[in-house]
DNA sequence: GACCATTATTTGGTATACCAAATACATTGA
DNA sequence: TCAATGTATTTGGTATACCAAATAATGGTC
């Protein structure tokens, strides 16, 4: 096969650093997968993506390893890991668990936000705002859309939210994102995300954590609607 | 020394097994670390350790990803890993997440609990109040609390919601474990859970979900004794 | 021709050997 | 005597070699 990357990534791992190299690869494997050049169900061999990567396979396995944790890979015995690639049920499941760790993130929000912190937030809306009407960028919307929410949380300044959303985001990425190219749904995102930005303007625990809560919960639908349609193409 | 169990453990790992030895030496430090027989702030060599379990370092340090990737294990470059021993302000945003994780466990609970998993859960609370007076076992007064709030978890047949909730168990175990300690604080939770029993029976959503989560919000002020009894001790 | 058994190959799992960085200790000079 | 530097030791990080189980392919038999 020409041209085929695989074998020779561009993506290298550096030769030296100062972090673990079992880290920095599921940075590059998460990154694959979230960006879909590791396709869902997919395997991942150990000796032949070591050698892709130019490692060997005890730092490979330590990223497997940690992926598997997350829940973005699945390892059973005497098989190649496979990219987790979850049912229509694990996204609701997923997307519930998650929907409440954003209203929970929204509450203490209020309390721990800065000035700062706030603008940056509102600045992401606005920009969001700008672009659904004058933009075809779907990435560009979703990205931001992503930046938003993350944003909110880092600002609780609660580092296991902050780290237990990003996990559970990562095992969402590609749902939402398929999602987020329904151009459709794109005024009732936006109109969300003005509830969720008033009600941080205000502090107003109660309206930004049911905002927060809320707008996921409707990604549920939307994501079952996705599903829908893989089922019933057109 | 004289009856060191540590170079020669009981616990040692079976030589062969259905299951990863990585996982199944987890565990082993993980019940270790829960029951603090590694203290918090303890070092764990990898070399000492894994020849004290009678293993090798690779399935060792996969252990020690694992328990790092779920908080329980502090991991630093050239330094010997250590039991993490989170502070009284990390152990207030575990709680604080633990609580948002239990709201939703009763509210998804409503729905999804069988008779069956009610009646359990019943005769755990059941229980618990027939042995806070009677006992002094602090143990299974605690134990049957974890057990209580685990099988609530459990019926909402949520793995996701599970899993993480069983991973910040893990790290609060120590501190809610010393906190159950004061018996003074049992009339408190016995109450609480009555209320959570209550709304679970009725499967009323609003009353399990903020039972449950205003219990552990106050399991916050609880933790937060203990530590100020240890800086000021009597 | 089909099915079963056996073998060879590929997989992940584990142990070991090697390496580099960091630390602690000792030695030497001021 | 103290401090600074250099060396030796211990640490974790990585690569490689070996092992066992599972699978797939092939050959023999019914």
């Amino acid at each position: 096969m020409p041209g085929d990357v695989q074998k020779n990534p561009v993506e290298k791992i550096p030769a030296l650093s100062r972090q673990r190299l079992g880290d920095q690869i599921a940075d590059v494997l998460r990154k694959q997968i979230l960006l879909g050049e590791l396709r869902p169900g997919s395997n991942i061999p150990e000796r032949e993506t070591a050698s892709a990567l130019g490692v060997s396979r005890t730092p490979l396995r330590e990223a497997l390893l940690i992926l598997e944790v997350e829940g973005l890979v699945i390892m059973a015995p005497a098989r190649s890991p496979i990219v987790a690639n979850p049912s229509l049920e694990d996204l609701t499941q997923l997307l519930l668990v998650q929907s409440a760790l954003e209203a929970l993130a929204g509450e203490c929000a209020c309390e721990e936000i800065t000035n700062d912190e706030f603008d940056h937030i509102e600045s992401l809306h606005l920009h969001m705002l700008a672009s659904s009407d004058i933009s075809d960028d779907s990435l560009d919307f979703f990205s931001t859309d992503m930046a938003f929410h993350e944003a909110i949380v880092a600002s609780t300044k609660n580092p296991p939210l902050i780290k237990t959303h990003r996990q559970y985001n990562a095992r969402l990425w590609r749902a939402r994102f398929m999602s987020s190219r329904r151009k459709i749904k794109r005024a009732s995102t936006l109109r969300d995300h003005t509830n969720i930005v008033e009600g941080l303007k205000k502090r107003d625990k109660a309206q930004t954590s049911a905002a927060l809560g809320e707008h996921l919960r409707i990604a549920i639908t939307n994501i079952a609607g996705i599903f829908a349609r893989e089922d019933n193409p057109e």
